[in-house]
DNA sequence: AGCACGCCGACT
DNA sequence: GTCGGCGTGCTC
């Protein structure tokens, strides 16, 4: 039989398929080849009697790890993102089936040989040795060690000695690796109210797609988990899930707690192991739920009954880098295949989501209350400018200092946002207007006080901060706007007294500590919580009844066509932390635009109002989702290399419009950010209508693969989430 | 991705 | 004279 093999190599080159002979294996297994000179991983995807080759290879047999309906989902993603067949085959399998060894037995557990005494053992090592004598008392006397920590006990060299003097036994021992084991299943009852059961009964002996619009508070979770529950009594399975952000113990404990362990939990944080372990659980039937960040859309189960996508608006739900996908289109894929329902829940969903829900494509559910008697915490807008007119010029307005210090003094807590980290966005020469600028980026550098150094927040380069202007020598520098560690600092003097933490980028770059400034801040060590969007996302802090959004309106002056939106997702989400028990929470937003219809629809959480505000003006302005916007971003060191592709490909597309009726716009230019870890970027940007997309998507993907830089790349984005 | 084969600068 | 630079080309 042929084989027709993909090999473990992410590369357009070896992109196809390779003719192997092999044993009559199913589509979807996974095998060893010889490629070139180098052994490697392959997936068999297709099989047939002959082949035009006459000298083939071998290919062994390992095991079949991948479903036709995943093959069938490898297909869809091929055609709809231009994805390579192993970057989507890797999306399928844990790491640890990319390599060739067993990947069941990972640990080697060595003892004292037991069938012969100690003394005799201890002879064969011999005199001299006495680390391995060592090592070998060591080993009888705790009746075995593993490997790994041999080695690190007594080094390499007199384990690996007494292993050949062949004095030890050895067997692999497989740990189960299951993350959260520790949480267990318990009975818990939820009363439902009127709503979610509604919510429950649609989903359940509906079809297609349902958007559950519930504001903050609602009871989303509880309509998930008994959504889930229903499904696997129907002897179905589930995956849920959650912007990698949310993934906290306790959101993952409640699942525990409800479902034991027919949970399977997929996300980032899982090593090698761990991961394997709960993917062998999901493939065997014996987890039957999976949960996780984007990702887990790919989990390995069959005769799914739901997909749920909570927080559907979030941005981490599209890949920006590497294999590029929508999980919601991914979802809705896989929710057809399936026959299952697909859930799409949010305070604020997504523009498009909800007009296709107010079109009748998917079912609008509502959750319009909240479950607690407790209403939503207050939204006050504060007008920075007139503050500023009247003399206030600090960061905080006066509404903002009174609230810190009264919550302070009731011993509650406050949660300040600004989403810049740093302590100033530039630094300026007043005298000639010199900016310090990344060498490898085109982007001014941001003050960081606390390393006392520039660093530029693309690419992560640092470099010595300066006290003098190196172009002219003034001393007289000025700083741009200010970030969380100039928010901290100024704090410090308003509150002398008051413990504060800092959250952003720069603080938890060690492994934990995310999760020990949340710990810490919960048990309340600290007063206030200083942050970037990371602090907005769902984390409950029962004492905390004071939120201050500093610059509102900073997204506000990007010029992209999601800022109002992500604006208003944004307050949305960051008032939510105020207040969530038996506490009245307070929200400030401070404004330099307060009468923006963001802030105006904002302040009392009027999502549709909002929302038909808002797609009316992308209606108006040929905007998503009224238009795609596809993004062909050439990039290269060399600049002739790229404005030539770049030229190239344009004219390639304005034939294609030539030929297909006219896009909404097409154009070619430098990318906004000309420059990236020292590379020259270029762009051809179009807005293509729906109904063109289908048709234009696989040229558009043809001309950028054709028009290569010779020395750089080139990827195509729809609707990137950003534009730089 | 690797690795091989193939044509031009600074060294024993 | 050669050792080696990394520019194309191929891998069933």
């Amino acid at each position: 039989m042929i084989l027709q093999v993909v090999v473990d190599i992410s590369h357009s080159d070896v992109d196809r398929a390779f003719d192997y002979l092999g044993e009559d294996v199913p589509i979807g297994s996974r095998v060893s080849v010889e490629f070139g000179k180098k052994r490697l991983i392959g997936f068999v995807i297709g099989k047939k009697q002959f082949s035009e080759f006459s000298q083939l290879k071998e290919a062994i047999y390992l095991d079949t790890p991948i479903s036709s309906e995943q093959l069938e989902l490898m297909y869809f993603l091929r055609k709809a993102y231009n994805l390579r067949y192993i970057d989507i085959l890797r999306l399928f399998v844990p790491a640890k089936l990319r390599d060739e060894r067993d990947p069941e037995y990972t640990r080697i557990f060595l003892n004292a040989d037991p069938s012969a005494p100690l003394e005799d053992l201890l002879e064969k090592v011999g005199q001299r040795a006495e680390k391995q004598a060592e090592a070998l008392k060591y080993l009888a006397a705790n009746s075995g060690q593993y490997l790994s920590v041999m080695n690190a006990k007594f080094g390499v060299a007199a384990v690996n000695a007494l292993r050949q003097k062949g004095v030890v036994v050895e067997s692999a021992v497989h740990d189960r690796q299951t993350p959260l084991n520790t949480l267990k299943k318990q009975d818990k009852r939820v009363e439902l109210n009127a709503d979610q059961r509604t919510a429950v009964e649609k989903i359940v002996n509906g079809k297609g797609v349902f958007l559950l619009h519930g504001v903050t508070g609602s009871g989303k979770t509880e309509v998930y988990e008994c959504v889930i529950e229903r499904m696997l009594s129907l002897g179905k399975t589930a995956i849920m899930l959650v912007p990698e952000i949310s993934l906290t113990p306790q959101v993952l404990g409640l699942f525990r707690a409800r479902f034991g362990d027919s949970v399977a939990i997929l996300h980032s944080g899982l090593n090698a192991s761990e991961r394997y372990d709960e993917w062998k659980r999901l493939k065997s039937g014996e987890a039957k739920i999976a949960i996780g960040a984007r990702s887990a859309i790919f989990a390995p189960l069959e005769n799914i009954g739901a997909i749920i996508i909570d927080e559907e608006h979030d941005a981490s739900y599209l890949s920006e880098s590497n294999p590029r996908y929508d999980t919601k289109s991914v979802a809705k894929f896989r929710a057809h295949l399936n026959g299952a329902a697909l859930v799409l829940g949010s305070a604020t969903p997504d523009m498009e989501s909800y007009l296709k829900a107010s079109e009748g494509e998917y079912t609008l559910l509502t959750l319009p209350n909240r479950i607690s008697k407790y209403s939503l915490p207050e939204m006050e807008v504060v007008d920075m400018v007139q503050e500023f007119r009247s003399g206030n010029r600090s960061m905080f307005s006066l509404t903002l200092k009174e609230a810190i210090e009264e919550t302070l003094c009731r011993g509650e807590q406050a949660m300040l946002f600004l989403n810049r980290r740093g302590f100033a966005s530039f630094i300026r020469c007043k005298e000639c207007g010199y900016i310090a600028k990344c060498e490898d980026c085109d982007i001014s550098l941001t003050y960081h006080k606390e390393d006392n150094e520039l660093k530029c927040h693309y690419c992560g380069k640092r470099y010595h901060a300066i006290t003098k202007c190196p172009n002219c020598g003034s001393t007289e520098i000025r700083q741009g706007k200010v970030g969380t560690e100039r928010v901290v600092e100024e704090l410090k003097k308003l509150c002398p007294n008051a413990k504060i933490l800092r959250m952003d980028n720069d603080t938890t770059q060690s492994k934990d500590a995310y999760f020990k400034i949340l710990s810490s801040f919960s048990a309340h060590e600290a007063d206030i919580l200083v942050g970037t969007q990371m602090i907005a996302k769902g984390h409950d802090f029962p004492n905390v009844t004071l939120v201050g959004i500093l610059e509102a309106d900073a997204a506000l002056y990007f010029s992209d066509y999601r800022s109002s939106e992500r604006t208003f997702q944004l307050i949305t989400q960051v008032a939510g932390r105020a207040g969530r028990a038996d506490k009245k929470g307070r929200v400030i937003l401070q404004t330099y635009a307060p009468r923006h219809y963001v802030f105006r629809f904002g302040r009392t959480y009027d999502y549709l109002g909002f929302w038909k505000k808002e797609i009316n003006t992308r209606m108006v302005t040929k905007f998503p989702p009224y238009t795609k916007i596809v993004r062909m971003l050439f990039t290269s060191e060399d600049e002739q290399d790229v404005v030539d592709a770049t030229k190239s490909a344009y004219r390639e597309v304005s034939e294609l419009e030539r030929k297909c009726g006219k896009f909404v716009y097409l154009g070619a230019a430098r990318s906004p950010v000309t420059k990236m870890n020292g590379l020259i970027r270029y762009q051809v940007m179009m807005r293509v209508v729906p109904e063109q997309y289908a048709a234009l998507i696989g040229d558009i993907y043809a001309i950028a693969d054709g028009n290569r830089p010779k020395k750089g790349s080139v990827f195509v984005e729809v609707n990137p989430q950003s534009l730089i």
